[in-house]
DNA sequence: TACTTTTGCTAACACTGTTAATAATTTTAA
DNA sequence: TTAAAATTATTAACAGTGTTAGCAAAAGTA
């Protein structure tokens, strides 16, 4: 009797079907509008069936960002093997994670938690400028005796900056906090590699 | 007549009251609860005289936001100004843009967009394990002839993971998207310096 | 057919940001 | 001093949000 069998596919049509809704409205609106109701209006049940398949929102969110960390895993894999060479692995492996990034804004804004609040409004802080300017006019007088042109300025004034953001976000996104002198050899590590690398 | 001075007096402290009242609540229980109506209730007016003085409630976080612009390109000129040599600028200002992170983190994340849906997420993702293994196995790889220890191995990876993560937040918080080529030559040139000074 | 279990729904709770209409107060003018 | 005007603050509501307790309906079992 396959009457067990057709209730349990059942749910999971249910449950696909919540996660299928779900995908299609972060796909047109965004993160921020995601909402249960909507979701519940979507699939054409009651708001509480909802809560028979996900804990709550979170977990749905949840379930989302472990499948972009899958893929992404899976991304810079394939990218590995396209190399023998550990530099050249290096390079593509660097290029996938950038493609990803951008061809699933969607998965990486959620993996990251990136850009929710303030999305709208760095822009339109001017100060905002004002660090870019002192970051980038240093980097100018760095390589000041090289003979280079303001496109170069550009890339290492951003390679800089992502450099320490990145940091300070990765840092900031896990949970148990690594001690404070484990800390600074990050950041000097990291320092000494970029500012090696502008001397050539 | 003092009188219209009085008033303006009392408008701004009731404006300075409610960022203070604001302020107050970030510090204790973070961006995410905070709410006019809690404000309100603190600064014990009624809820619409906060959009007497705000617009709505993004234009207090705006507010705070600049103030952490301005703090920071404040101490990266300090920190700027301690010495003579660009290379050794470039060291104190990272020192000093990472600090001022993590003394100010309620400013950063909110610069930034930082950690907010995610935050609590991101550390229960095992997939998340997977990719960093693949980056780490990777610079291993390419660390391989010289004498590493494993805290080299671990500081290189968090570099590249950074300058990776870095590169591609502070690209998505920008509203004016670059053009593909540009992308590009900025990722090259990160990854560049990188795997260079990787080589020493 | 009667009982039990699963399943789904209604309605509510406790919040959120925002605003229209109204009352109270204060300032200005007669 | 009194009446009109302008400012200021309030109440109450709208339109949302996530979440859940209690109840009705359907389905499976005896």
């Amino acid at each position: 009797m396959g009457i067990v069998e057709r209730k349990i596919r059942h749910k999971e049509e249910v449950r696909s079907g919540i996660l299928a809704a779900a995908w299609n409205m972060v796909i047109t609106d965004g993160w921020q509008s995601l909402s249960i109701r909507k979701i519940a209006d979507a699939i054409e049940y009651s708001i509480p069936v909802i809560y028979n398949h996900f804990e709550n929102k979170e977990a749905i969110l949840l379930e989302f960002s472990i499948e972009g960390f899958q893929k992404l895993a899976c991304t810079l894999s394939r990218a590995k093997g396209l190399h023998q060479l550990p530099e050249d692995q290096l390079y593509e492996m660097a290029d996938a994670y950038w493609e990803f990034a951008f061809e699933n804004k969607e998965y990486y804004q959620l993996m990251f938690g990136l850009g929710i609040p303030a999305c709208e409004m760095v822009n339109q802080v001017s100060e905002m400028k004002e660090m870019t300017s002192i970051l980038i006019s240093t980097i100018k007088e760095a390589l000041a005796l090289a003979k280079n042109t303001e496109a170069d300025y550009f890339l290492k004034f951003h390679t800089y900056w992502s450099i320490l953001h990145g940091l300070v976000s990765i840092e900031m996104i896990e949970k148990d906090g690594k001690p404070d002198q484990l800390k600074k050899m990050i950041l000097k590590d990291a320092m000494q590699g970029f500012v090696k690398s502008l001397m050539l």
